[in-house]
DNA sequence: GTCTATAGCTTGATAGAC
DNA sequence: GTCTATCAAGCTATAGAC
């Protein structure tokens, strides 16, 4: 726990462990792999993390922490509800591309099988998220802005638009999708695709 | 490949196979896992299958051919635009829900790390599946049952709402969204959220 | 803090009997 | 087709020198 002239080093093997877990996955993923790609050996890795478990964690828990900020300011806007919700949606998927290789870690274990990484608390933030956006939805209601409908659903509605996004960008990254083709498609939930003015 | 009274253990092997890659992940899964788990020796997997990866192979293809099979019918429904889309949508996540444990493999490899996984090629289905629903949109537009806009950013927020409904299901079980609701989700998207009549 | 060297175990895969 | 027995290779993790 003592760090003399540490912070490079232990870096390194933080950003190559990010990067190869990204590319290969946790399990796939050797220590040997890492600490020679930092350019360091096996007990340094040991030294500054525990285990290679200790490692995921450190790396995993820095880059949420980021996210549970943003949503907490995101809260402080102003305007309608439609302007607060693609602001918060924008800002979220900034978070995500500036952060891609620990998102894609993190998406792979929190909906697919958890590959024998450590267990992480990714629903803290994401339920955060979901009632973050759910209150905004409320709030547009009440103002009169929507329509009134199921809250829970209209999340979804949402949520799906961030979500298509990012995976657009993690499984078709030549097709991605800017943040200002995501306000776009937003929009398009907003205002709705069938052309007369019923509803469902 | 001459099989003798094979079908009930290379079945098994199929069966435990998947539910282990679904709970453990690719690479944290063991070939001696598998064969505990279907009652076998590991020689007999390695005699039906030529190996981890030929096993791997086998349950993701004939899980994913069900799929393309799915979508080639799918283009003889008749009806209104929004209809088609949303019969397809449906009959999509009823596929999803009945190969889960394929589909959460499948998931977290196509948008995750590989995982040491040998590569399965999930874009010849994806990409049909997104120009399927393309083509219906693009059919509703010229019925002028659909604004005109673009279809693209049409077709990502449809395929969102599909997407959502898999993700709420393989990350909170408890909250998922059954076929009514993926419907009215999708009604509310074709219909929009916003109370006045103006689009964007 | 960082090294070399290695312990101790698990892995995917196979040889050879039946 | 299915078994027992076993292999070489690779893995995480650490002891001990500096």
């Amino acid at each position: 726990m003592t760090t003399k002239a540490g912070p490079s080093v232990r870096q390194k093997i933080l950003e190559k462990g990010t990067e190869l877990f990204a590319r290969k996955g946790y399990a796939a993923t050797t220590v040997r792999e890492i600490v020679t790609a930092a350019g360091v050996t096996k007990p340094v890795l040991y030294y500054y993390f525990q285990n290679k478990e200790g490692l995921f964690r450190e790396l995993m828990s820095q880059a949420w922490e980021r996210f549970g900020f943003l949503i907490t300011i995101a809260l402080k806007e102003t305007g309608t509800a439609q302007k607060k919700i693609i602001h918060l949606i924008e800002k979220t998927y900034e978070l995500f591309l500036d952060q891609i290789e620990v998102a894609r870690v993190g998406y792979s274990i929190y909906y697919g099988p958890p590959q024998g990484a450590p267990f992480f608390d990714f629903d803290a933030y994401h339920l955060k998220f979901q009632e973050t956006v759910s209150n905004l939805i409320l709030e547009g209601i009440e103002k009169k802005e929507f329509i009134k409908g199921n809250v829970v659903e209209m999340t979804w509605a949402i949520i799906g638009v961030l979500n298509v996004a990012i995976e657009i960008r993690l499984g078709h990254p030549e097709m991605a999708v800017d943040q200002k083709g995501l306000g776009r498609i937003l929009n398009l939930v907003f205002g709705g695709i069938k052309k007369d003015k019923e509803r469902g």
